[in-house]
RNA sequence: GCCGGGGUGCCCGAGCGGACCAAGGGGACGGGCUGGAGACCCGUUGCCCCUCUGGGGCGCGCGGGUUCGAAUCCCGCCCCCGGCGCCA
C-alpha cells in the first residue's frame, strides 16, 4: 500500500478533503470513502478469524483417526462455514463499496495549481506573433496583458474568415453537410489538401519526437471496460467514449488510454524508466458534455488523428518530465509558427487523473480566442494504482506504483483549423507552415508551397 | 468460426482433491567473504489485513460451482499454441 491517496485517506483525512475541495467537489466523499475503508477492514479481520478456525479443523479431518472423530469434526466445520456464508457476503458487499469509492476519489492538486473553477485557470507564457484583427484587440489584450503577458502582436485591419468557412466555403475542402446528413453532425469529410496536411503534420510530430527518443506505437483502437474504467474516470467514461454494440469494446478517445493499458497488472524497474512513448491513433470522442459548443467545422469532432506523448516515469521524476511533455509540444507549435500562449489549468477544472494540466492554446485571428490544442497531465500515481502498475527499487526491492503522464503531441484536426486562420491571406490563400513543407515535397499530388481557395484555382 | 493441446509466483518448471498451507532451478535484492570483482555461502523475493522484531487470511489466466477441504473436479469467459475454414 504505497498509493498516496489511500495513504494521506488514512493517515490525513483532512488533508485529502482539502484537496478534493480545490477541485470544487463535495469532500463529504472523503468521510464516506474513510468509514468504509475502516469497515471493510474490520471485517475482514473478523472473517479472517473464523477462516482461521474453519482451516484449523478442516485440516485435522484429514488426520482424524476414527470415522466418529471424522464426523464430529466435519459437523464442527459445517457450523463454521454456515457462520461465514453471512459474514463473506458482507465483507463481499463492502469490498465492492470499498472499490467504487476508491476509484471515484480524484486525484491530490499540486501545490502550484491555482485554486477555483476554469475562470482562476493561469495563463503563464506566452510566445510567436499573433495577427489581431483591430476589431478583437481589447478581447487580445484582455487575454494576454491583463495576465502580465507581453506579445509583439500586428494589428491586421481585414478580418480573416473562420476555419469552418475555410474549410466549406472558400478552400471547398471539408463538407460538414453530407457528414452530418450520413453519420451527424461533428462528422466531417476532408479532402484533398486537407487531408495531406493532416498526415503531414502527424508526420511531423512523429518525426520530431521519434528523434527525441520516444518510441513509436500504434496501439489497440478499443480497450475492454474493465481496463477502460481503470484508464479514466467515469465522467469522462460517459461524456466521451464509445462503446461497440454486443461486444465488450470501447472506442479510445485518445492514444493515451492504451498507452496507460501497456503494463497493466506488470511491475516496471527504476532503472528502466524512464519509459517514452509516442502513440499515434485515431480518436473518437463522444463530446457529450459540450452542448451546442464549436457545431461549425472541425474544432470539435467526434473522429480525429493524433500523435500523442505518454511516459512512465518514477515519482521523483514526474514533475520533471511533466515540463519536458509541455516543452516538446512548445518546441513543435514554434517551429509551426502558431503563436500560443501556456495555461497552468485550475483546479476544478483538472479532470480526475491529473495533478496538474498545461494546456498551449493557439491564438486564433478569427474568432479573436485563445484556443486550446495541446494538454499535458501530470498523473502521478491516479492512473498506476487503478491499473495496478508497480514501480520496483532495485535498491531493497521496494514496491511501490510509477507515475504516469501524457501529452498530445499534434491533433490533426485541431491544428488544420489553426493553421487555416493564421496562415490565411487576405485573398483566402492559405501558405503552408516551412516545416511541413518536406513532409509534402514527396508526393506530386500534396500542396507545397500553399492552399488556394477554389475560385483562385485554375485547373 | 470449428477441432485438438495449453495457461502455475519476476522467468523456467513440478504438483493433477488433504500430511510445515506451490517442490526445484534461474534472475533480482540484502548480507557474508574480497583491496575490488567473480566464484562461493546465508537470507529475502505474489496480494491484503491486524493489537506488526509477530500473527492471520487470500492467491496457481478471469468469474462462478461441487466439497469439511480445490492449483488439482464441474460450468462460463478470456488469452496462447497447432490444424481446418474464412478474409484485407
Amino acid at each position: 500500500m504505497t498509493w498516496t491517496i489511500l495513504e494521506l485517506l488514512r493517515n490525513n483525512p483532512d488533508k485529502l478533503k482539502e484537496h478534493v475541495k480545490k477541485r470544487l467537489m463535495d469532500p463529504s466523499i472523503v468521510d464516506k470513502a474513510y468509514n468504509v475503508d475502516l469497515k471493510w477492514r474490520k471485517m475482514l479481520t473478523k472473517v479472517n478469524e473464523i477462516r482461521h478456525r474453519h482451516n484449523i479443523i478442516s485440516r485435522s479431518i484429514g488426520k482424524a483417526k476414527s470415522k466418529e472423530e471424522r464426523m464430529k469434526l466435519v459437523n464442527e466445520a459445517r457450523n463454521l462455514l454456515k457462520e461465514l456464508e453471512k459474514l463473506e457476503t458482507d465483507l463481499k458487499r463492502l469490498e465492492a463499496e470499498r472499490e467504487t469509492i476508491l476509484y471515484s476519489l480524484p486525484n491530490i492538486v499540486d501545490d502550484d495549481v491555482p485554486v477555483g473553477d476554469e475562470s482562476a485557470s493561469l495563463p503563464i507564457e506566452a510566445w510567436g506573433e499573433p495577427k489581431v484583427w483591430s476589431g478583437h484587440l481589447n478581447a487580445f489584450l484582455d487575454q494576454t496583458e491583463r495576465y502580465g503577458l507581453s506579445m509583439n502582436y500586428k494589428v491586421i485591419e481585414w478580418k480573416p474568415v473562420g476555419h469552418a468557412d475555410m474549410l466549406e466555403n472558400v478552400l471547398g475542402l471539408g463538407d460538414t453537410i453530407k457528414a452530418g446528413e450520413v453519420a451527424g453532425s461533428r462528422f466531417y469529410y476532408l479532402f484533398e489538401d486537407l487531408v495531406w496536411l493532416d498526415f503531414a503534420l502527424l508526420l511531423y510530430a512523429i518525426d520530431k519526437l521519434t528523434s527525441k527518443g520516444y518510441r513509436l506505437t500504434i496501439p489497440p483502437y478499443m480497450l475492454r471496460y474493465k481496463v477502460m474504467g481503470r484508464v479514466i474516470d467515469i465522467e469522462t467514461f460517459k461524456d466521451a467514449i464509445y462503446k461497440i454494440e454486443d461486444e465488450d469494446l470501447y472506442l479510445i478517445a485518445t492514444a493515451e488510454h492504451p498507452l496507460a493499458a501497456l503494463y497493466y497488472n506488470e511491475e516496471l524497474y527504476d532503472d528502466e524508466l524512464p519509459l517514452k512513448l509516442l502513440g499515434v491513433s485515431p480518436c473518437f470522442r463522444k463530446e457529450a458534455g459540450a452542448g451546442n459548443r464549436d457545431l461549425k467545422g472541425i474544432f470539435r469532432v467526434h473522429q480525429f488523428h493524433k500523435v500523442e506523448q505518454f511516459i512512465y516515469s518514477t515519482p521523483e521524476d514526474s514533475k520533471k518530465l511533466h515540463y519536458e511533455l509541455i516543452n516538446n509540444a512548445k518546441e513543435l507549435f514554434q517551429e509551426l509558427g502558431l503563436p500560443y500562449r501556456i495555461v497552468n489549468i485550475a483546479s476544478g477544472d483538472l479532470g480526475a487523473c491529473a495533478t496538474k494540466k498545461y494546456d498551449l492554446e493557439v491564438w486564433m485571428p478569427a474568432q479573436g480566442m485563445f484556443r486550446e490544442m495541446v494538454s499535458a497531465s501530470n498523473c502521478t500515481d491516479w492512473q498506476a494504482y487503478r491499473l495496478n502498475i508497480r514501480l520496483i527499487r532495485r535498491k531493497g526491492m521496494a514496491r511501490e506504483y510509477v507515475h504516469t503522464l501524457n501529452s498530445t503531441a499534434i491533433a490533426s484536426t485541431r491544428t488544420i483549423t489553426a493553421i487555416l486562420e493564421n496562415y490565411q491571406e487576405p485573398d483566402g490563400t492559405v501558405v503552408i507552415p516551412k516545416v511541413l513543407r518536406k513532409y509534402l515535397e514527396v508526393f506530386d499530388k500534396a500542396p507545397h508551397e500553399a492552399i488556394y481557395p477554389k475560385r483562385k484555382k485554375k485547373e
